[in-house]
DNA sequence: TCAGACATGTAAGTCGTTACATGATTCA
DNA sequence: TGAATCATGTAACGACTTACATGTCTGA
């Protein structure tokens, strides 16, 4: 009967981005793909219908690039934009969606050879050591520049001026990711030692 | 112009639960709620669907349920829908979307008030540690259970004979969640630890 | 008798991706 | 001149949830 309404949070990250500065859905596409790819993705096909929903609630302004004959639209967040994100920001967080693939598998691996199960860690290990070490990077940077009250000057080029509070609550948000796959890789240690343990039982047991 | 096949997984948690015993939809959707909630989840709008499809395949069969009046559909997996399991359990597991709206929020939350992020830190960490006893529950029984070689009444009872080799895939399974949901825990306190040190601070230089 | 669990299913809608269509600008 | 990048959009589809519709059985 009603409208069955879900919450879409695309809004909020391109308003969020968009507080920072006026920007085109292409700019916007790419800066989520260069600085937010370990944890948010956005396609096209979601980016520009929300760019025109923004607009038409009000929420952000298009105005056509002035300098050139190429066609490109400019967005920039309006005060109710702002109160919006800020708003969202604030709310309690719903949890999300909970669908891990690698844990359902190894809950349902009864039957799967130990060696099958070894190369799928492996994998994984893999996978996370190359996220581990992006982040460690970005850590590398942002951390010095906290301690030393420094302006980041990659950070800075892309959003002006960055106060010591962004940088901070950046580390945070860089913290939680850094955290999250140093577990995995943990996990994959712990893990891959466990199933050796056990190959080699059954190897003795059958000599 | 092709068929745009994106790949669910639906079908696979279903064959691997069926792998044990037969049973209804109803009961699956019960297991997946009892055992797998903390990953893993399905509505029946998924479900029924996804049976009735498996069934097509001929990777599952579906009877009558004998006894009763009331209507019963037991679903039972076919040699095919085994080897189908197999399959995918032995397969590279894709990286999942990535979407976590909390790391995003300290992302963008370059403007928030200390004092809500403490707020935003201490809900989640709440839900986490609720969902940490819940699984460190789960993991005394199981490594008590490995450590002297004996059956899990609690499983035994739904799974019939669990072998050890099942009861040690289990154990990564939940190692995996509680290295996860630790994880979060741990990020919970240190970010509350950099915010209250960050407030008094700032409460410093306002004196 | 009536609440709560058992049980099956569908319709409508939301969310999101992929693939395509189109064209301008830059620079080697 | 031609490849890469900048730039905007849409159509079609797939995945999933929510809400509804319907009815049975069990036990307090």
């Amino acid at each position: 009967m009603n409208t069955v309404r879900r919450k879409s949070k695309t809004r909020f990250a391109v308003l969020g981005l968009l507080s920072w500065q006026a920007m085109s859905g292409y700019q916007i596409k790419k800066m989520i793909e260069m600085g937010l790819s370990h944890f948010w993705a956005e396609s096209y096909g979601q980016l520009y219908p929300t760019l025109e929903k923004l607009v038409q609630d009000g929420l952000a302004t298009r105005s056509c690039g002035a300098t050139g004959k190429r066609k490109k639209h400019v967005f920039s967040i309006t005060e109710a934009g702002r109160a919006c994100f800020l708003e969202w920001l604030a709310e309690p967080t719903d949890q999300p969606r909970m669908r891990n693939e690698l844990q359902l598998k190894f809950f349902l691996a009864g039957d799967l050879p130990i060696e099958h199960g070894l190369s799928l860690l492996a994998d994984y290990k893999t996978q996370q050591e190359d996220i581990a070490q992006t982040y460690a990077e970005s850590e590398r940077i942002l951390s010095a520049a906290l301690d030393h009250g420094e302006a980041v000057e990659d950070l800075d080029r892309v959003l002006g001026a960055t106060s010591s509070q962004q940088m901070l609550f950046f580390l945070i948000s860089l913290r939680h990711g850094i955290l999250a796959v140093d577990a995995r890789i943990d996990w994959c240690k712990e893990s891959i030692g466990m199933l050796k343990r056990a190959q080699k039982k059954s190897r003795k047991r059958n000599d």
